[in-house]
RNA sequence: GUCCCCAUCGUCUAGCCAGGUCCAGGACACCGGCCUUUCACGCCGGCGACACGAGUUCAAAUCUCGUUGGGGACGCCA
């Protein structure tokens, strides 16, 4: 029988999901899917003072948001530190931890010493080296102590392969005896974490590089406990353009997943650009459906280099990463409309621009014209931004188009004003009528065509840019394009 | 200070493991042209990278060593 493959996610719920986080989570879930293996949610809750609710809530928000799931938990670590903590005393009684009573002053001072003498610090053992009698002294008098693990003696190494990064060694020497119970009488990360996946049976281990210092030791405890080692992958960091590792603090809202939520990203957009950042499929693919990517994904893929969030704080023209938008405006302008439509109704509803008729009297219109307007569309939120001049009567004007296409010609009042008539006049309101009305009066008036084309599109949209004019014409529709050519003309 | 990791266009990357088909391919961005009534639509084109230095080899982006640069870890945080 084979052995079954098990991944977990481990957050610790300090802040909100962000992007790190969420590529992290994805690469899990990718692998798990394709292994047809279990992916495990576990709350990393031990550090009290920055653990909260809200923390907690928020990324299992972004999670679902995202559409990654998980077939095990949330388990949460907080639950099991009875279990850590038994694990430590049992790694004492075999030999392979031991207590240590320097207190943090004693230590702090040594580590200080050692660093303004340019000398590597490394705890030297004292509380390994004590008599027995002292020992039993130190209990009896009831001084606190922490737990150590006892890092194997010799030259020996600890060796691993990596799925990533390779074979990797690092010697006994160079780790220190590793603190895993506090004097408090908590554990620590390195202990919960090794103890946590043992207890789920955790095969397959896929996280941040910055992890890989942390392997060795995890590892040593893995041995010390006589458990089975799991496979670690260790992936690229995500880098602000500075070359700074991302994260909320100094970064702030365009690095969390609640962020793309809110400012009218598809959740799947956001996953496959995340996926492609550090990872690359054997061909050159840049859009998947999720069958796809599962299909595609594989460790082999992953960039060993770390890679570049490439987003500009206050650029003009991108809100974020470029190549992340210009993914969301792909999805954006292909998926099938009948499954866009809800997405937009939220948009509308969120903006007060929401009219139940789009559903039942008005959804042929309603459709027709989200599907019309959103070639020039890169997230949600532009249906209710240049998008709104279709919902409601009540839109923006865009200064440039105003003063290139309005301002710049006298008589365009009294133009657009001749305009309308005829457009009233009209049996019959469609886009080839439209147009040969234009451009007639235009051959009247002696003016390009182009100077009423352009003055309609901002008089009716407040926009520079859009679909050709004759089709958004029919989607305002007739009552409101000459109400709205005639109040121009009349203010003008 | 110690240890670990990395290094191809501005950005994401392909190629590297099995050296020649690579004066290095794609995407996004940028620039130009075309189309057009407009445009952050579409089409066509352009700019643009193997960090540096040695070595191995008939041949190196690909293998080796070094240099430089960058990142990460060294906590009674996770």
């Amino acid at each position: 029988m084979m052995s079954e493959v098990r991944l977990r996610f481990p957050p610790s719920p300090t802040g909100y999901l962000h992007i790190g986080g969420a590529r992290t989570a994805i690469y899990n879930w990718l692998f798990a899917k394709k292994h047809n293996a279990t992916l495990i949610l576990r709350i990393e809750d031990t550090d009290v003072e920055r653990s909260t609710k809200d923390s907690i809530d928020g990324i299992i928000d972004g999670l679902n948001w995202l559409g990654i799931n998980w077939d095990e938990g949330p388990y949460f670590q907080s639950d099991f530190l009875n279990e850590h903590i038994e694990t430590a005393h049992k790694l004492i009684e075999s030999g392979h931890a031991y207590k240590c009573f320097c207190t943090k002053e004693a230590l702090d001072a040594k580590r200080e010493t050692a660093v303004a003498a340019k000398i590597t610090y490394q705890y030297d053992r004292t509380c390994l080296k004590l008599s027995p009698e002292e020992k039993e002294a130190n209990e009896k008098q009831n001084i606190p102590y922490v737990i150590r693990f006892k890092v194997p003696d010799g030259d020996g190494s600890v060796v691993f392969e990596d799925k990533v990064y390779g074979r990797i060694e690092r010697t006994y020497m160079d780790i220190e005896d590793f603190v895993i119970v506090r004097s408090n009488g908590t554990p620590l990360y390195l202990l919960s974490n090794v103890v946590d996946d043992i207890r789920d049976r955790i095969t397959h281990i896929i996280r941040g590089q910055d992890g890989l210092g942390n392997t060795p030791r995890q590892i040593l405890i893995y041995e010390a406990l006589g458990a089975p080692v799991p496979v670690f992958s260790h992936m690229s960091l995500t880098l602000d353009p500075k070359k700074a590792k991302i994260s909320k603090r100094s970064h702030g809202e365009v690095v969390t997943v609640q962020f793309y939520k809110e400012n009218g990203f598809l959740p799947w957009a956001l996953v496959n650009f995340l996926v492609l950042l550090g990872w690359s499929p054997a061909s050159d693919q840049e859009f998947f459906s999720q069958e796809e990517l599962i299909e595609a994904f594989s460790l082999e893929g992953m960039n060993k280099a770390n890679s570049i969030f490439n987003y500009q704080k206050d650029h003009p023209k991108f809100f974020t990463d470029p190549k992340a938008l210009s993914i969301n405006a792909h999805y954006l302008q292909t998926m099938p409309i009948e499954e866009l439509a809800p997405l937009v109704k939220n948009v509308l509803q969120n903006e007060k621009l929401w009219d139940n008729a789009y559903e039942n009297d008005k959804k042929d219109w309603f459709i027709s014209t989200i599907d019309l307007i959103r070639s020039r569309f890169h997230v949600l939120t532009d249906f209710a931004g240049p998008g709104r001049t279709y919902f409601s009567d009540e839109y923006e004007m865009d200064p440039k188009p105003v003063q290139k296409n309005l301002t710049k010609h006298e008589k365009i009042g009294v133009w657009l004003g001749l305009l309308a008539e005829r457009f009233e006049s009209l049996p019959d309101f469609n886009q080839e009528e439209t147009e040969r009305v234009a451009r007639e009066l235009a051959d009247e008036l002696d003016i390009k065509p182009g100077i009423l084309i352009n003055g309609t599109r901002t008089v009716v949209t407040g926009q520079a840019a859009g679909a050709g004019l004759f089709d958004v014409l029919l989607a305002i529709g007739r009552d409101r394009v000459i109400a709205r050519l005639k109040k121009f003309s009349a203010q003008g």
